[in-house]
DNA sequence: ATATGCATGTCGCAC
DNA sequence: GTGCGACGTGCATAT
C-alpha cells in the first residue's frame, strides 16, 4: 500500500494500491468518518431491490457519499449504471480475499453488491460545500410569469386561481376569458407531446364534469410534436406558442447578477 | 504541485495541489488522452441552456468521462447538482488566475462553467471496462413473459400481437379471448396510476374506432394508487393484479448465474 | 406515508 | 434526426 498525499490538514486521503485487507481498514475508518470516499477498481456488481440486475468485471469509479449515497460510474454515460439513494448503509468485508462493499437500503429493501478485483485508488476527503443553489426557466418559473402576466396568452384573460387541483390532477392555470368563459391553460416549458395534450383533455372533461359548461383548453408550449397539433383540434382544444424567453424578462432579478455576468461573457 | 503516485504503466495519475497554471497543463493533457477525470476542489457552477442555474463556491466532484460527459457532486445527494450528458466538449483555461472548464454542447445549445478557486486533487486515469450490464424484472421482460403466458393473465386468451401501434401509441398486448372477444391489455411493473388507465382507456378508444366493435380493456399489475380502480370501473375496464415475482419463473436464464448466487447469499 | 407530476430528466428504440 | 415511452427513474409537494 501506498499511504500517499495526506494535506496539511489530512483533509484527503489518497490511498493507492492497497491490498484487501489494508483497503478494509481505511474504508471502515472512512465511513465512520462520514467522508466523501471515490474508489477507482476492477469490480463487479449485483443488484436486488425493485429489479435485479448483473454488472460483470470492468474497471468504474464507486462514490460513497456521507448521507448513504452509492454511485458506480462507468467510463462513460452520464447516468450511473447501478447507485443507491441516501440513507442507504455501507459495510466492508473481505470475502475469498477480495475486497467486497455491501450496500444496504431498507425501504424498499434493497441490496447493492460489489466485489475488487483491483483496487487501484482509494480516495476519502472532507468535502465542505456551504453553496446555494439557484434556478431559473423551469415550468414552475412559467407558470409564476404567465399567472401574473396572462395577457401574454391572450388579452382579457383573469386567472381565478393557479394550480386547482381536479380528480385527475393538477390544472396549471384556471381563468375567465374576456367574455366570461372559463379556461384551462395547461403549460408546458419545451415541445409538448400528445401525452401533454392527453393531460389537458383529461383535466377538462373532469372539470367539465363538475360543471357542466362548455370551458375553454388551452395548451402553452414553445412547440409542439408532429401530430400534436392535429390531436389539439380534434378534441377542441387551442394553442398558444409562447417561448420561455418570453417569461423570463418577467422573473424577479435576485442572485441573478453572476448568471447575467455569466450570460454577457459567452 | 506534488505529481505523484504515478502507477506502473501510468495508467492513473494524481496530481495534489496544483497551481491554476500547472492544473491547466494537466487537464489539456488528460483531455486529449480521453482519460477519465476525477477533479476534487473548491468551485463555482454557472448553467446555461435549457434553463438556467448558478452554484455558489463550494467544495465538489467534478467528473470529465472520455465520451464528454460532465458531472457535478456535491457531499451528499444521488443526483449531481450539474452535469452535461455525453457529446459536451471540454475546454481548460485560466482567467484572473483562477482555473476555468468550460463544457460546450451543440444541440441543444448549452453551457456550463466551473471556476475553481481552490484545486486539491486531480485524478486522470484510463479505465477499461468491457463489463456487460443485465436487468431483470423490468416492463419489457414482464410483457415478454406475458406475451409467451396469457394464461397467466386469464384462461384461453390468444395473442393476435405485442406492441401493436394505434394513434395515440403502443398496445403492450393485442388478443383475443376464449369467447373471441378483442382484448387489449396494458401491462404495469410497478403500481399503476390514473394515468395508466387514461393511458388503456385511449388506446382503447383509439381502436375501438377503427374496427367499430366492443373491446375489452385490461390492466395488469401488481397494485393500484388510490382512486385508481375506481376509474377502471366507472370507464368498463378491467383490472388483473399480477406481481412481477410470477413472472420471475419464466425469465430466460442466462448470465443468471451470479444472480442466483448473490440472492441465495444474501 | 401516499399520490401526483416535473425534470437541464436520460436512455433506447422505432420510424 | 424526431417522436415516444420506460426508468431500480429522483425529487418536491400536497394531502
Amino acid at each position: 500500500m501506498k499511504h500517499i498525499g495526506l494535506d496539511l490538514n489530512q483533509q484527503v486521503w489518497v490511498v493507492q494500491l492497497a491490498s484487501p485487507q489494508e483497503a478494509k481498514i481505511v474504508l471502515e475508518q472512512a465511513i465512520r468518518q462520514k467522508r466523501f470516499i471515490q474508489i477507482l477498481g476492477e469490480n463487479h456488481v449485483e443488484y436486488q431491490g425493485r429489479a435485479r440486475s448483473v454488472l460483470t468485471e470492468g474497471e468504474r469509479l464507486i462514490i460513497l457519499k456521507r448521507d448513504g449515497t452509492l454511485l458506480v460510474h462507468k467510463p462513460s454515460g452520464v447516468e450511473p449504471v447501478n447507485w443507491q439513494p441516501s440513507g442507504a448503509t455501507f459495510k466492508v468485508a473481505v470475502k475469498e480475499g477480495k475486497l467486497v462493499l455491501l450496500v444496504n437500503r431498507a425501504k424498499p429493501r434493497e441490496t447493492v453488491r460489489i466485489t475488487f478485483t483491483k483496487i487501484l485508488l482509494i480516495i476519502a476527503s472532507n468535502l465542505d460545500d456551504p453553496g446555494e443553489f439557484s434556478m431559473f426557466l423551469t415550468e414552475e418559473e412559467m407558470q409564476r410569469v404567465l399567472s401574473a402576466h396572462p395577457e401574454l396568452i391572450e388579452n382579457g384573460l383573469r386567472i381565478i386561481r393557479r394550480e386547482r387541483q381536479v380528480a385527475p390532477g393538477f390544472i396549471d392555470i384556471y381563468a375567465r376569458d374576456s367574455e366570461g368563459r372559463l379556461v384551462i391553460v395547461e403549460i408546458k416549458c419545451r415541445r409538448a407531446s400528445r401525452e401533454a395534450v392527453l393531460q389537458l383533455q383529461s383535466y377538462l372533461k373532469s372539470l367539465q364534469k363538475e360543471t357542466d359548461t362548455h370551458i375553454r383548453g388551452i395548451l402553452v408550449a414553445p412547440s409542439l410534436t408532429k401530430g400534436t397539433l392535429g390531436l389539439l383540434e380534434q378534441l377542441g382544444l387551442e394553442f398558444r406558442k409562447i417561448e420561455p424567453q418570453q417569461c423570463y424578462k418577467y422573473i424577479h432579478q435576485t442572485a441573478t447578477r453572476r448568471l447575467t455576468e455569466f450570460t454577457e461573457n459567452e
